[in-house]
DNA sequence: GACTCGTGGAG
DNA sequence: TCTCCAAGAGT
């Protein structure tokens, strides 16, 4: 270990970073609705709401959500499927049922308010690291680093730091220094300075440096160094998944769909039943052969898995969706269900009017839309 | 440390 | 069209 694998600073530089950034925060911040109340509880649904997810997508999601939800009480005791269904087309559910079980804790354990030592906030399901420092500080202004993706990106650059911000280990070394860069009784401010001078002005391609309030001192600037900071090592392709799907419908209009396992991929969400095909190297048949072959796998697998017997009618529709890590290639057959079939526990019909009632993941909106527009 | 876990906007 | 990604956490 040398003396260079932590970063170090006078302090003379953090006064100077401390005092231009929180004048710049408290002078050019965004009015955003979680800004407008110092309630823990609104703090830890935004900055839940907030990861890996833009402001402008949260922004009404929040509203709804504290509109449904308004208190700690009040989300603890909702039904989980009500909870699950405000997050539809949010992504990431785990946060949803992590936020709720977070909740009933802090109502069973805490007798209903937010504790506000960080030890007990970062054992909440669904609290890691920056959630809990951003927590700390933001709601109850105590000493916290909240240390995001915005943060390292603006961190790395005006201290020159070159290790690479994908890596855990370099968002640990950051927050040491974002720790020690906290200004007395201004963590809150300065946190969400931090986050906002990244959002704003250090962004991650074509910054706006001449508007930042600490680029007279800023290492990549002087150094000319600013499009090659942060160093990030960019992320693998997503695998390919082939999949086929069944769209079937009765005399009443109603759907037939299945609700996902409680764990893993899309959990508990609500979908049409579809089954993967095996990813062959497709030996360069015509399309109309593919769309066989799949159609019958697609029988052959739902009464394989399910028990359920489907008749392929006609090919409806192709739909790509790209998660981070998979890529559904989906073929949607049109299908008519075998008379007097029992249904396994987890299918349902769906009626039109009952569409409010069921979480579905996005993908599966579009290709429910367009079959109904296509009828 | 590497993988899992969504989505849609911006360039 | 494609790439990157946006206020990360769990395993």
């Amino acid at each position: 270990m040398n003396a260079k694998s932590d970063y170090t600073v006078d302090k003379e530089a953090t006064d100077y970073y401390a005092d231009r950034l929180l004048e710049w925060y408290r002078r050019n911040k965004r009015d955003l609705p979680w800004r407008r109340s110092k309630d823990p509880y609104r703090i830890w649904v935004s900055e839940i709401m907030l990861q890996q997810t833009r402001v402008d997508t949260v922004i009404p999601y929040y509203h709804r959500f504290m509109e449904k939800f308004p208190t700690v009480d009040a989300l603890a005791d909702a039904p989980e499927d009500d909870v699950l269904k405000a997050w539809e087309g949010l992504g990431y559910y785990s946060r949803a049922r992590n936020l709720q079980s977070a909740v009933r804790e802090v109502k069973e354990e805490y007798g209903g308010v937010v504790p506000d030592d960080p030890e007990q906030v970062s054992s909440l399901k669904g609290v890691g690291p920056y959630t809990a420092g951003a927590i700390m500080s933001i709601a109850y202004n105590l000493p916290e680093p909240a240390v995001d993706g915005n943060v390292m990106r603006v961190l790395s650059r005006f201290f020159l730091l070159v290790d690479d911000i994908a890596k855990p280990s370099t968002r640990v070394k950051i927050e040491k220094l974002a720790r020690f860069l906290i200004p007395d009784g201004a963590a809150g401010d300065f946190n969400q300075g931090l986050m906002e001078l990244g959002a704003t002005v250090c962004t991650p391609k074509s910054p706006h440096c001449l508007t930042c309030p600490v680029m007279e001192r800023c290492g990549a600037r002087l150094e000319g160094r600013v499009e090659e900071l942060p160093v990030k090592a960019k992320a693998k392709p997503p695998r390919l998944e082939t999949r086929a799907a069944a769209i079937v419908a009765d005399e009443a209009g109603r759907l037939l769909i299945r609700q996902r396992p409680a764990k893993g991929l899309l959990a508990g969400m609500w979908e049409l039943p579809h089954v993967q095909l095996p990813d062959a190297p497709a030996p360069a048949v015509d399309a109309a052969a593919a769309r066989g072959e799949a159609a019958g796998a697609l029988a052959a697998g739902l009464a394989a898995a399910d028990g359920i017997g489907i008749f392929p009618e006609a090919w409806l529709t192709d739909a790509e969706h790209i998660f981070s890590h998979i890529r559904w290639e989906m073929q949607v057959f049109r299908c008519r269900l075998a008379a007097g079939a029992a249904l396994p526990p987890h299918y349902r019909w769906m009626a039109p009017e009952e569409r409010e009632r069921y979480a579905f993941p996005n993908l599966f909106v579009r290709i429910i839309d367009e079959f109904a527009s296509s009828v």
